[in-house]
DNA sequence: CTATTATCGATATAAGTTTATCGATTGGAG
DNA sequence: CTCCAATCGATAAACTTATATCGATAATAG
């Protein structure tokens, strides 16, 4: 929805672009690499990979392109090989730091979830200016006041929150998110908050994947 | 991910097909609609809604096109017609009934959340195959064993089923729900689900969307 | 050892989405 | 009343993303 280009040659170093759909589909592959039976399946070719997730053998091919490995004819690519270049190319082997702000079911679920820290996510902690649902959160995360956070943030040199807050309080929390130098936000609110240009905003809009679910079943039973 | 053309002019109607990008919007136009002072503004234009919301006029323009809305020049668009004319495009005025599998701090998030009625779908209960979890749940609605749930969705005739289970239990369920005759599936779950052709599939990925956000921001930070 | 076939990688084409351009219309100022 | 500025709506151009084509390479069978 913000149409930055994702990779505007940044770096002086002449590299390709990154499409952003590419970008979502990366983790789709990741998972189903690390649902195989490794020990089993050295190596996996795009045909079977776009088989088994309803892609084409094309664009599969053009994605993991994308990360820099090599297959090789008649025989695809090293399973191990390839799951490594996506975690490598997704930064996922240098886990970043974030602080969760809510902690009501929404922000609960986001806390209970093991799964981010393979994705590079390490959720440190969670705040939320209810004092009845301060303390110990799942997996022995701690639920801290509202106060706490910017010393947090600043101590810990954390770069990414997470915003898990009602609608109404999004845009004060991440005013006090850019206030304490955090570069980038996932926004669960469904409320579109304004920050300075120099920081990343990620939109999680339920909302708008339900209108497309909904309006392609209604489609379909004209 | 899944490429079917939204509109395939289904109805034998001659009419554009929407483009997923725009549906994807059209909820946040809502939203944006919803938390303007009614009393006060009566007409909106593209340019303001466009600079509230970060996107290009032109591309406002377009997506409430869409919808089939008139505006008047000079003026823009009627506040309150607007809202009607995207909820009545969107079908958020024929609620469907949905049944959500899994109780878990996700499940409990998403049935705790009272904003989807007004986008049209309606959770009517919860089942889990735990049955500590099962009892009463959020906002009185009743979390039932796994096993009432094919009764259930046969007797009030759901057609849509929300999977917010564990991966591993993801696609039993699946087939569970289609051999109950649901027709649209919101997945939650971290996996492909395979269903029939006439079924619709709505993956919700948060690893996608965590991917996006910290490319961007690895990108920024060189 | 050679032929065959599955697969990759690169380039080219097509489809889809966003952005730009332009004329038409309306409200308000002079 | 006439002119001006803001806005819409439609069409066209630019850009992005997906799909198709084709030659090269490696495993396998004969």
């Amino acid at each position: 929805m913000e149409n930055l280009p994702i990779d505007p040659a940044a770096g002086g170093e002449e590299r390709a672009p990154i499409a952003e759909p590419t970008l979502r589909r990366l983790p789709v592959y990741h998972n189903y690499l690390k649902n195989l039976d490794s020990s089993k399946t050295h190596a996996i070719s795009c045909t079977q990979i776009a088989q088994d997730l309803h892609l084409t053998p094309i664009q599969v091919r053009k994605d993991l392109a994308c990360t820099g490995i090599v297959g090789k004819p008649k025989t695809g690519y090293d399973t191990q090989a390839l799951r490594l270049a996506i975690e490598d190319f997704l930064g996922w082997n240098n886990p970043n730091d974030a602080l969760l702000f809510g902690a009501g079911h929404l922000g609960l679920a986001l806390l209970s979830y093991d799964g981010f820290a393979s994705y590079g996510l390490d959720i440190v902690a969670a705040v939320d200016a209810d004092p009845a649902k301060q303390g110990a959160g799942p997996r022995d995360k701690k639920i801290l006041p509202l106060e706490k956070a910017a010393g947090l943030i600043r101590r810990m040199h954390i770069k990414i929150a997470i915003i898990a807050v009602p609608e109404a309080a999004a845009q004060s929390i991440a005013d006090l998110c850019v206030s304490c130098g955090i570069k980038a936000i996932w926004n669960f609110a469904p409320a579109k908050i304004t920050v300075p240009a120099d920081v990343t905003v990620q939109h999680e809009n339920l909302a708008s994947s339900l209108a497309v679910l909904s309006k392609k079943l209604s489609l379909r039973g004209e």
